[in-house]
DNA sequence: TATGAATGAGTATTCATTCAT
DNA sequence: AATGAATGAATACTCATTCAT
């Protein structure tokens, strides 16, 4: 009818298993194994392994970028300390729903794949959606300094936070996810705020 | 002083190739090649490939822990703040002055490699640093809140800015790096410390 | 005609594509890409991959037969110097004209497919019209010697300079292919004939 | 002690697999099989499978240049048209002698192998001692024409006899070898000289 | 201290072909 | 008359590793 079912298939087991063992360490055999078909049908619905890496990545992309724009969209109207911390809330948020696809996009880098450059616009649009904010901010006299330096410096905040979470999620022993994210931008912004 | 000469070539060689294209991606021969000398002899060295790598992972704990100790033990009589500061910084710069240890010790995980899980420890010493600090910042009243998370929202910050510059070194465009990591720090510990 | 069409463009590609890359190097996706079906589709036309070829070089026998039959009709009252070289020459244009034919009839040697064998009587009907010919000279006390021999030695004659052309026709300088052929046939002709 | 018996081994059996079965036919597993090794060790003395074909080449090249030279070196002091005779025989014994060499060499076209074009001079090494001979016996007034017409007729008279007799080795009937090749070459000759 | 020879298991990928529609 | 989905077997090649020397 619509989509092949083992397309979806596929990038569900591959996205799973490459955030378990790491992209290279899993073989066309063992996707197709958990799929439950033939190594040689994965290559009807994916040029080949990268391609399967890319669609992933695109994926991924497009879900991240609606996590970011959605908490920018509902939180138009309110203060502005507010509709930042949504927007840097979400960005965790979005890692820690999608470790497979966060792990991928941001803390692995494919970049030596030519074809994964693609994506590096994707990664940059978020990153602007959150230089807006901050240039908003300074519209307003809440926030000082160079934007892009802010920017980047709340960039690592956040990627932070939610990188260690995914990466030692079982070899840490963490407190509260969301009290500790909430005193980690907390901190932060009333450093930078005002 | 003691050790072959070949096992320190193989180690530099080693954590530099890890580095650049990834542990997986690379092969005993290729080691050997850098080398120069067979893959065979590289057996004579090491148990095997993981053993390099957890070799390569103690030397990097050691590396660490001398950089944070160093900068606690070089700042013990000065205010605090500084003290923290200088603290945080010299766990950045770890980092980027050892991207292929960092890389192999922070981003990448090799928990699945059942002996690596040694490194935990030290990875906790490092860790427990930083959480000494903060406990002699609240003894002092400097610093209020639950130490846990405070320590975990600190290593998040430094995690965050030191991966990114690490894992995207070549693929964003980033301001000075020393300013930037100064703003970083600065700003979180405005809104931490009293 | 008869034929759909879509199976003579299915033999026009595969021949084609056998004598620039090789019968081995082309897969029945590729004859389907060229010919813009599905690889399943050529099923529908020919059992399998073989019977491309067998179809395609029975096209070639049958093609081959034409070009020496209609030089003998064409010569029959000429002299049998002219009759013989026109008949000659004949065959060296044949592969000229038609190098895959050429090449899969009489460079390669698919014997080792069964069903190809059928194709041999083919090959021997050409030959027995040269012996005839040679039948006919000797009759007219032009040429001297055992038959066979003359046969096999003439058809080695205008072999040599047809696969050469056809096999080396990019990576060697020719000099100008009709009076090559020209001046072959007749040093050998001025050897033979009385 | 002097060279692998095993590289030996396996040109050995490549060429006889390559020649009754064709290059594209024969996979590496089939050639380790024969020798009686693992497919991979045929990687520790190949690059890969052109390899073995180009090194097999080139030992090709090696014999052939040394049949033709010896030929001539032997008749230096012979009556022209005794030593242009031995010249050509020995060209066809070679094939004859060499048929897996032969075939590759002259029969196939490797061309689009990059690495195999070195070859094209050896081949070219052959072909203008042939053609140094013709020069010889022009200047003598014993050939008259153009020397470039000449001598690529010639390799066609020779190359067409030996290809044929060992394309079709098996499903043609031939006459006596030895005199279907004198006769061919006495005919030819016979149109050509004075 | 080092190496050349070797291998079993694995890699991504392509093959000719079939089947249900 | 044609196709999309699928596959078992094969392809060239690389892997970490071992063993005899």
């Amino acid at each position: 009818m619509k989509g092949s079912n083992t397309k979806d298939q596929i990038i569900a087991e591959a996205s799973k298993l490459f955030l378990d063992e790491g992209y290279e360490m899993i073989s066309m055999r063992k996707i197709a194994t958990k799929v439950g078909c033939s190594p040689t049908n994965l290559y009807r619905h994916f040029q080949n392994k990268e391609d399967i890496l890319l669609v992933l990545l695109e994926r991924g992309y497009s879900v991240f970028l609606s996590y970011i724009q959605q908490a920018i969209d509902q939180n138009k109207e309110l203060e502005f300390r507010i509709k930042l911390k949504q927007a840097l809330k979400s960005y965790v948020n979005f890692g820690l729903e999608n470790k497979e696809y966060y792990q991928l996009m941001f803390i692995r880098n494919f970049e030596h794949f030519d074809r994964v450059v693609i994506g590096e616009s994707d990664r940059m649009k978020g990153f602007n959606l959150l230089a807006n904010l901050i240039q908003e901010g300074m519209e307003k006299g809440l926030v000082k300094g160079d934007i892009e330096v802010i920017s980047q410096s709340l960039w690592g905040l956040i990627h932070g936070i939610t990188s260690l979470l995914i990466t030692f999620k079982n070899s840490f022993h963490w407190t509260n996810e969301q009290s500790l994210i909430d005193f980690h931008v907390d901190t932060y912004l009333k450093g930078l705020l005002k």
